[in-house]
DNA sequence: GAACGCAATAGTGTAGACACTTTCTTGACG
DNA sequence: CGTCAAGAAAGTGTCTACACTATTGCGTTC
């Protein structure tokens, strides 16, 4: 998923930008805005999804929220059956790790690759972003957090020169992204990635790519288990037994 | 024990669906139609794509023509910009090579997963898969081929358990299988694949990851170079200076 | 009282129309 | 002659309408 090609004019190659489409108007307004309603758990996983109400919502028509559903469902947000339409893909715990293996073995590949052919200019870029939010990581926002470290990867992944890898991980970062601002959040979030990404900096600039990899993978890992937990609590919170007003008519479960 | 938590009937589990589109009707004719527009060069790269045109030839209305090339933009096939409409996306040299990097990663990856995880019978499935089609392989037609090759690799990216990864694997592949039959169609196709696969399916058998992901690399980047000559020949025919009445109205050619 | 079938309702899938933007054409002006 | 401008043509983005499918609700039968 999900280049996208700027401007105008073809550009040539495969622009290895991020982020597919761009329908200015209401397609996009849309996309973003149902993208939120997703990540915010306000669509609930297993949820049909009804174009008219949604298109109400948003004061536009079906077509455009249809291009945005489609968007989605290439991306894995939503899935779309023949006649009944689209529903809200659920993430399980299994699932969930699948992605995060998928991301792990991507920033790996980048890291590796990013060691055997950046510039000593582009580690320092690297060297640099961090040291420049370091200091005050700890402290802000959990969305500033999120993206500062998202920032971080994924900047790994553009000195892999390799336009494909900061595609991908840009498009498992969508996915994942409310979970992780979820554990972000969450009680047992423990600021042990201040040293983590420390040492991946460390790695980087020695250019010792064994040892980078082994970090990131620990990185990646370590906030798996947390991120469980964390997300267990929120579905918890989000279909807790009481509030089934929500949930109007589900007789059906089977979804996805 | 672990998940199931009790959000009793909406199991929250997600079905490791791989893919999640189905739109049964003209959509997804029109998909399939358009994509194979697109493999086949019938659409060129940097072109232009009008909906209308394409609805007439296919005999429905735009709306489902532009579900599908939404999809496809999704897909990276087509790019979008805003009040101009979808373009072939092209595949430049280089940005081949990085599909291939990052196809080989993806791969390797999976190689090394399948010889932790898989079952002992379901390695000997792949090794079943290989012998079954092995000895009339160099025989067949380019598309079988192509479907068997690509059934090989994605086989072990199943074995591998992650579904994410076979959805990874299965996406590059439609991205670069054109380019893939053109190099199985060239002359300068040699029929080393053979000996390859069974020495992959040796190592697997052997669970021997470093070695499989090793051969599979090697696997990888041999078609690579193949590959890049097979798809200037193929540039080079379609734009072929001479055969301008294909191109009814190229007043700017300024691409690839 | 429960299962079945049929009508009514809700909802998706596609078509066609219209508004607005981009692109092309033509003609005037330097 | 070339440049620019204005109008015409082509094309996209979105809306509304309608056909067809799925779902719900109700009445009938056993």
């Amino acid at each position: 998923m999900t280049e996208r090609a700027e401007s105008t004019d073809n550009d040539p190659l495969l622009a290895g930008e991020t982020d597919t489409r761009r329908t200015a108007d209401s397609s996009e307004r849309a996309y973003n805005t149902i993208r939120k309603l997703l990540v915010e758990f306000t669509l609930k996983p297993g949820e049909r999804i009804n174009e008219v109400q949604l298109s109400r919502g948003l004061g536009v028509s079906r077509t455009p929220i249809r291009e945005a559903l489609n968007r989605l469902a290439s991306e894995g947000f939503v899935s779309l059956t023949p006649n009944r339409g689209f529903f809200v893909r659920n993430l399980s715990t299994e699932g969930l790790l699948d992605l995060y293996e998928l991301r792990s073995i991507i920033e790996c590949a980048a890291f590796k690759l990013m060691c055997e052919r950046a510039e000593d200019s582009e580690i320092d870029r690297l060297r640099q972003y961090w040291e420049a939010i370091v200091d005050g990581y700890r402290d802000q926002a959990p969305d500033i957090i999120l993206a500062e470290d998202e920032g971080f990867h994924l900047l790994i992944a553009e000195l892999s020169g390799n336009p494909e890898l900061v595609g991908q991980l840009a498009s498992i970062n969508a996915r994942i992204r409310f979970i992780r601002r979820i554990q972000i959040e969450h009680p047992s979030h423990d600021k042990t990635q201040v040293t983590s990404h420390s040492a991946i900096v460390a790695a980087a600039v020695k250019r010792d790519a064994e040892n980078g990899m082994k970090l990131l993978r620990e990185h990646i890992e370590m906030t798996v288990s947390a991120t469980q937990q964390a997300l267990k609590d929120a579905l918890l919170r989000v279909f807790a037994p009481g509030n089934g007003a929500d949930l109007k008519r589900r007789r059906r479960a089977r979804d996805t």
